[in-house]
RNA sequence: GCGCCCGUAGCUCAGUCGGAUAGAGCACCAGAUUCCUAAUCUGGAGGUCGCAGGUUCGAAUCCUGCCGGGCGCGCCA
């Protein structure tokens, strides 16, 4: 039900049957051949570059061909004008009747109006959050949680079969420190220790608990022993007990994810194993020695050789270290091994969403994926750049006292999630974003959470009084998709229905560039059209939805109000944001 | 020093696998406003798209080189 790429088909077609008939060279390339929505609304809805892009292999002026073709789509009967304009553009304009059916099969398709089988089924996996378990999220972590949950649903809707993915970093130096943490609440939980705690160490007071619990179940039996003891014990309830806490807070943002997968787990399993396996005489893997970064020379840099991972033969600036000084892997090792895993499961489209300061970090994964699958798979990591928060314009103090930070917890209390949600996809991934705790509560048109949720509370308000004005009509979709569309004959009532209906390209062109944000843009402009509208009626009081004394208009408007809930509601659902009745507290 | 990201109106930012006269909000200016639902509305002004080359029918978009900002740069994750 996408318009654009209907119509393309259309021009595909016509192309072919131009070449049929002998009009056209038969080895055209019609590949790159696009119908999109002109920027003008003068050059009307639907504008075409195929002249442009065939007229050099068809050794025609690109004028011509549009003329060829223009002669064929004049023919069709669900377009009323063709236009040839500026170096060859076709511009087409549709029949009024055609979008007032368009608006019929959106009230018809309700939520699923949209969807897209773009995807065909194709696994995708998407990684995000992936926070370290030795403390609960903060805020900057939000951004990350949103993007990456959005983009699975949006990837779902575009029919792609979504996993939803949190790596477990349990396996390196942090993970120990959280078990010493740990182990100190715990001391400190039989009076063995107080005050602060040692340097190094996890000061937060969220392993209180665990120290406590441990403390009451297991009575001092740990308190003498060597660390060897009882390392892997607190480690492992360290890391359930930040895993149980992280998922709380996810799930207060409305994330669930269904795959939680263990470096541990998989280092344990051999799966790095299965890595040098993998590569085994390709000569990928060797011991050399690096190179000292040019300019910032660490200190205590010494020449020694380790075990490589050859990544500059795959666009890498330099190979990369898989194991410690003590022979123990490195994270990128395990890294490897968790991509090569995910490869296995069967996924070839792997999405991993990422803090800005890894970024440094993409293109030794982008080559170990690219080696290890023999570039069957493709890697795409997105950045989300950091948060900042204000209030009220004013940067707020993000530390309270060390060891302690805004976390998510406390933003999505302050400001509630579906606020969070939205808010995170105003900006473009990479692009740094300004989280306003005030202004984002402010009941305006600066405030696009408002607006778009006061757009769908408009919708309700205005069936409301239609049915007062109307108590015995039916003003339900079902009513509304029998309504007489040809009462909609204002510009602009048609171009809301042509807003409108940009959203099905909206959601593949997102999915497909796996960028959300453009699902919050969008739903900004559908709003704003629709409130437009709506002020018109103003100063022109014939133009209000509600007309007392013509049913039948009022029905046919009811339903053009009723395709602008069915998109917003959609749309918000996709963000995981609860579309809202009424916005009165 | 190297790599990645960014640079678009006074401010914050969009800009569709390259498309026509580059858009929105805020701020500013000028009007309207006893209005179905309240959280206003309409219009105006505002741009060498960081700079300079290149690619082509066409460049904010792609390529190269500079300038400016952010992030990162063995044996942390």
């Amino acid at each position: 039900m996408n318009v654009f790429s209907d119509f393309r088909d259309v021009v595909q077609a016509d192309i072919k049957a131009l070449q049929d008939a002998g009009s056209l060279p038969a080895d055209l390339n019609a590949s790159r051949v696009a119908v999109d929505p002109p920027r003008e609304a003068a050059h009307g809805d639907l504008t075409c570059n195929a002249a442009m892009m065939l007229a050099k292999a068809a050794g025609m002026k690109p004028r011509d061909l549009a003329e060829l073709l223009a002669v064929r789509l004049r023919d069709h009967p669900q377009i009323s004008d063709v236009e040839i304009a500026g170096p060859g553009f076709l511009n087409l304009r549709l029949n009024e009747d055609y979008w007032r059916d368009h608006l019929r099969d959106v009230l018809a398709a309700g939520a699923a109006y949209g969807d897209s089988d773009m995807g065909a089924g194709e696994p995708v996996n998407v990684e995000y959050v992936s926070a370290n378990p030795t403390g609960p999220l903060h805020v900057g972590h939000a951004r990350g949680a949103v993007f990456g949950d959005v983009l699975a649903s949006l990837l779902d809707k575009a029919g792609y079969a979504v996993t939803r993915e949190y790596y477990i970093n349990d396996a390196g130096a942090q993970v120990d420190a959280l078990a010493r943490s740990v182990h100190w609440r715990y001391s400190e939980a039989l009076g063995a220790v107080s005050g602060d705690m040692p340097e190094g160490l996890y000061p937060g007071d969220y392993l209180v608990p665990v120290g406590k619990a441990l403390a009451a179940r297991d009575g001092a039996r740990w308190q003498d022993q060597a660390e060897d003891e009882w390392l892997a014990e607190f480690r492992q309830l360290g890391v359930d007990a930040m895993m149980a806490q992280i998922r709380d807070d996810l799930a207060a943002l409305g994330i669930e994810q269904s795959v939680f997968t263990s470096e541990r787990a998989l280092v344990e399993a051999g799966m790095v194993d299965a890595v040098v396996e993998t590569v085994e005489g390709q000569d990928l893997i060797y011991v050399g020695v690096l190179e000292p970064p040019k300019g910032k020379k660490p200190d205590d840099w010494e020449e020694r050789p380790q075990t490589l991972f050859r990544a500059s033969n795959f666009g890498d600036d330099s190979d990369r270290p898989l194991k410690k000084s003590d022979g123990s892997w490195t994270y990128f090792a395990s890294d490897l091994a968790y991509h090569l895993d995910k490869y296995r499961r069967g996924f070839k489209t792997l999405i991993n969403v990422w803090g800005a300061d890894h970024g440094g970090y993409v293109k030794r994964v982008a080559a170990g994926v690219e080696a290890l699958t023999g570039g069957e798979a493709e890697l795409d990591v997105k950045l989300c750049q950091l948060v900042r928060l204000l209030e009220d314009g004013e940067v707020a103090k993000m530390s309270k006292r060390a060891g302690t930070f805004v976390t998510l917890r406390e933003l999505v209390d302050a400001v509630g999630r579906d606020v969070v949600r939205f808010i995170m996809l105003t900006r473009k991934n990479d692009a740094q974003l300004d989280f306003d705790l005030v202004r984002v509560r402010e009941q305006s048109r600066d405030n696009p959470v408002f607006y778009v949720q006061y757009a769908h509370a408009r919708s309700h308000s205005v069936a409301r009084m239609a049915l007062e004005a109307f108590p015995d009509a039916d003003f339900s979709v079902a009513a509304a998709r029998g309504a007489n569309l040809a009462r909609l004959t204002d510009s602009d009532e048609l171009q809301l229905i042509k807003t409108i209906a940009a959203w099905p390209r909206t959601v593949e062109g997102a999915a497909e560039a796996h960028e959300p944000h453009r699902l919050a843009f969008y739903l900004y402009d559908l709003a704003a059209a629709f409130h437009a509208l709506w002020s018109r009626a103003r100063e022109d009081a014939s133009l209000r939805f509600v007309v007392a004394d013509d049913p039948e208009l009022t029905q046919a408007r009811m339903a053009l109000v009723l395709g602008v809930r069915t998109v917003v509601a959609s749309g918000l659902r996709v963000m995981g944001v609860e579309p809202v009745d009424e916005l009165r507290a």
